[in-house]
DNA sequence: GTTAGCACTCGGGGAAAATGAGTGCTAACA
DNA sequence: TGTTAGCACTCATTTTCCCCGAGTGCTAAC
């Protein structure tokens, strides 16, 4: 959309007026603000203009303005394209060094909610393309075997799998051997029933036991695909926004952070997005979040890792800020995996099946 | 404390009276409430009895009473001491069957909240005392070994050991041997110093790896032992209760189930008393949780395992429901181990370290 | 020991009034 | 033709005031 350069210049002054205060801005305050030099009678006709193009809005007669969804738009539309090669990508979040990445993730939640005063999501690096590194299997006792599976990135799962029927020493030694040969180097994606039958054939005397193993592999490897694990924090910050705290979905909104579950849509379609985006209102793919502003940034750890850090807060939000720290931050996880290539990665899980 | 017959009978009265309303109660409602058969004059003389004893209070002149936290404890003892043999053990709850520990405590957490309308927390269940079954070692590459720890209860840990040196396949091979046959049955706390000297002079050649591994071991096998994992559910059920919701701490509070964190003080002493616990209040081992009433239950799955299960809630709750429920899920938790012995656990995990 | 009666207290709710920020419109001005 | 001063008007918010009624404590009678 094109606008006038004096209207534009109304707008941007109504919406930075509008991010700080949160109390709509009339026409006076404009008249003051801006280096225009005009009469608030002057910035009144341009503001009924502007309210005609529906980018701003009076909540009441007699009231000052606020900006629109498309008015929010505008802004960012504006904001990103101009910033688009300068931002600070000097602003590094202290990220404490901690042992374990679930733990890290914690903690960039932590710090990000804590820099931005929004809640904030952090979603776990999905590993779809991820290669396998090996499977090793241990028996447990007669009819159980403990498979544990290394993914390139060095990701590790472990799953109990329950033999139908018991299995010797020897035949879980051999097993381990058939399935690394088989499997090695494949792709998650590609262990399917063409694979499984093949294996089958090879495993001879053994074929029975393959498949409840093969099984129990694929549902570990799946089971985080399509709920990735999401870590966030700072939800209590959105009390902090009485228009946001006192909107009726406010306890949807705490609910959804709970829950984490139902971010996941959000999560999901921002995956496959590049770069930054910035939802605002009902543009979020999330209904609950249709009286926020979502800014999220995928990243990529490389080895196929990726996943997504994401902003919540009221549509007032300092947008220039926060998707200059979230630029940021990109940089910064690009760093910390590089260094990370020859150091250590632990991790640990529990779990019982019925 | 002793209590006339008609006081307790009184006191009660309004304390059922208050925990429905959540209004403060005349000494009308009580005349007609109660099969007293009292003048409305009566219970007032009774009343201001009972507040000078301070087990109810007046919000204000010209208001009706409340009960102080003294006044809960009054009827939470009286009550626990009543029903101690008759709890509902009927009321099962529907515990969906779900493939993970994990995944079954959160949907315990959560069956919890909505069946109770109170915010929930569940531990993981720690395994102080659990003994090892096996440690498996894997070679990743030259110089990173995977350790898999896998102890009674089936629970596994796993951990990438960042060795010092290049160690060769065999060398690992042997390390593995060596492991469990030196720490086999062992308890996770029986691992000190000590053996791990002894471990070394047996090691010889292999000694600078005894290092790493077994301090990673340690380190993994204790890492979640001062931080039990919690799972919370519910908590946007506090604004189900002005008092709560409208109380300063509602946002520490939901700040403190987000963070789980601040919970922990909570879980570790709760965990070491036995049965149900009911803290009213100030009883409460954590500030947070000063305008709540909290009940908690610990839960042994056998092997060592243990954790508990946790309501919170205004200090209006109901206290019967609560402890009735929370009685027959102790019940129905035995149960399920007894039935899981024979049944298959899975895991997963992920972590890097710096 | 119990009860009826009565004066008193005090929070809550609602109406009315005062406030003030901000608008739209008109007429004058450059 | 665009800009501005001026003015009447609107309406959410705040303040004030008053009334109502639930509930009490106390006293005197039963």
């Amino acid at each position: 959309m094109e606008l006038e350069d004096r209207k534009s210049k109304i707008l941007t002054a109504i919406i930075r007026n509008y991010l700080e205060t949160g109390e709509p801005v009339g026409s006076r305050t404009i008249s003051k603000f801006t280096d225009l030099q005009l009469s608030s009678a002057t910035i009144r006709n341009e503001m009924a203009d502007l309210e005609e193009m529906g980018l701003i809005i009076q909540p009441h007669t007699s009231a000052g303005r606020i900006p629109t969804d498309k008015g929010y738009r505008f802004y960012v539309d504006q904001m990103m394209e101009a910033r688009k090669h300068e931002f600070d990508d000097e602003k590094q979040l202290l990220l404490q060094r901690v042992d374990r990445m679930e733990a890290a993730l914690k903690q960039l939640a932590k710090v990000l909610a804590a820099n931005t005063n929004y809640a904030t999501l952090v979603s776990a690096p999905t590993y779809t393309q991820n290669k396998l590194k090996f499977i090793q299997l241990s028996r447990v006792d007669e009819a159980k075997v403990l498979a544990v599976i290394m993914t390139q990135g060095n990701i590790v799962k472990s799953t109990l799998v329950d033999m139908n029927e018991d299995i010797s020493e020897d035949d879980v030694l051999k097993m381990n051997v058939l399935l690394n040969a088989s499997l090695n180097g494949l792709s998650v994606d590609e262990i399917n029933l063409n694979i499984i039958s093949n294996l089958k054939t090879e495993a001879k005397e053994l074929a029975p036991a393959v498949e409840p193993i093969l099984t129990a592999i694929a549902q570990a490897i799946a089971s985080d695909k399509d709920e990735p694990q999401i870590y966030t924090s700072g939800t209590t910050n959105i009390f902090k926004y009485p228009e946001l705290s006192q909107s009726s979905s406010a306890t949807e909104l705490i609910g959804a952070f709970e829950e984490k579950q139902p971010l996941n849509e959000l999560v999901l379609s921002s995956m496959n997005k590049e770069g930054i985006q910035v939802y605002i209102g009902e543009e979020s793919p999330f209904e609950n979040l249709k009286d926020c502003s979502v800014v999220t940034a995928n990243y990529d750890l490389g080895d196929g890792l990726h996943g997504i850090v994401g902003i919540v807060g009221p549509k007032r939000m300092d947008y220039e800020r926060v998707v200059g720290t979230l630029h940021g931050l990109k940089n910064q996880l690009d760093a910390i995996y590089k260094e990370m290539g020859t150091k250590k990665i632990s991790g640990s899980g529990i779990g019982k099946d019925e």
